[in-house]
DNA sequence: AAAGAGTCCAACCGCGACCAG
DNA sequence: CCTGGTCGCGGTTGGACTCTT
């Protein structure tokens, strides 16, 4: 009897592994993903034997084992430019992290929820700001709009479209900062 | 030193988009 | 077109860690 409730949670943990990765699966995904590219997450969750769906491999390695992953805190600037981009964007935080090389989505999602979304809460409970800043945010929103489609300045829009064109630049470089920065002044 | 509160971050979940058949 | 499979994204959760009392 108990021998047959063990052998039930066995099977019901051998269907699918949750929770913490551990180093030998890292190391198993690693492998996988050198074979078959950083796609085809099914394929590799069944070829690995890892018993993880596609979706926590997929996570795994975005988050975590992919090459070139920037770790620890946050620089001045790089806050600066997710409270720039957040800004512009709203909650696209695969967009936002595009912009900023070596995070991820996830990191700067929680960085946001977790820092920055308590500092703007307690710097609009302080004195109003100043006019300049109304003046970048209204133009600010107006791109914004733009980028859900709302307004139809084909002017405003293409030049959003030219700035999100990053197809010939090199993302190790921030050299787009400076553009974004004359973009939102 | 211990307990409770607060914070951080890795991982999961649900949904929508996309694509091949 | 329709359908089923897969992927990617944003929101949420849970547990480990740190801080405060």
């Amino acid at each position: 009897m108990a021998l047959r409730n063990v052998e039930k949670l066995i099977t019901a943990k051998k269907e699918i592994n949750r929770g913490a990765w551990t180093v030998e699966e890292d190391r198993k995904l690693a492998e996988a993903v050198e074979i078959h590219g950083p796609k085809q997450w099914k394929t590799i969750a069944t070829t690995t034997g890892l018993n993880r769906c596609g979706k926590s491999c997929r996570l795994r390695w975005m988050n975590y084992l992919r090459p070139n992953i920037k770790r620890g805190s946050m620089s001045d600037q790089e806050e600066d430019l997710i409270l720039r981009l957040h800004k512009l964007l709203g909650n696209r935080w695969s967009l936002i992290a595009g912009r900023l090389p070596g995070r991820t989505d996830n990191e700067i999602k929680n960085y946001w929820k977790s820092h920055l979304s308590k500092k703007i809460e307690k710097s609009n409970e302080g004195i109003s700001r100043k006019e300049e800043d109304s003046k970048s945010e209204e133009k600010i929103n107006t791109s914004k709009s733009t980028v859900t489609g709302s307004s139809e300045d084909p002017k405003i829009s293409s030049d959003l479209d030219d700035f999100f064109d990053f197809s010939n630049e090199n993302p190790s470089t921030l050299e787009w900062v400076s553009k974004f920065v004359d973009f939102c002044s």
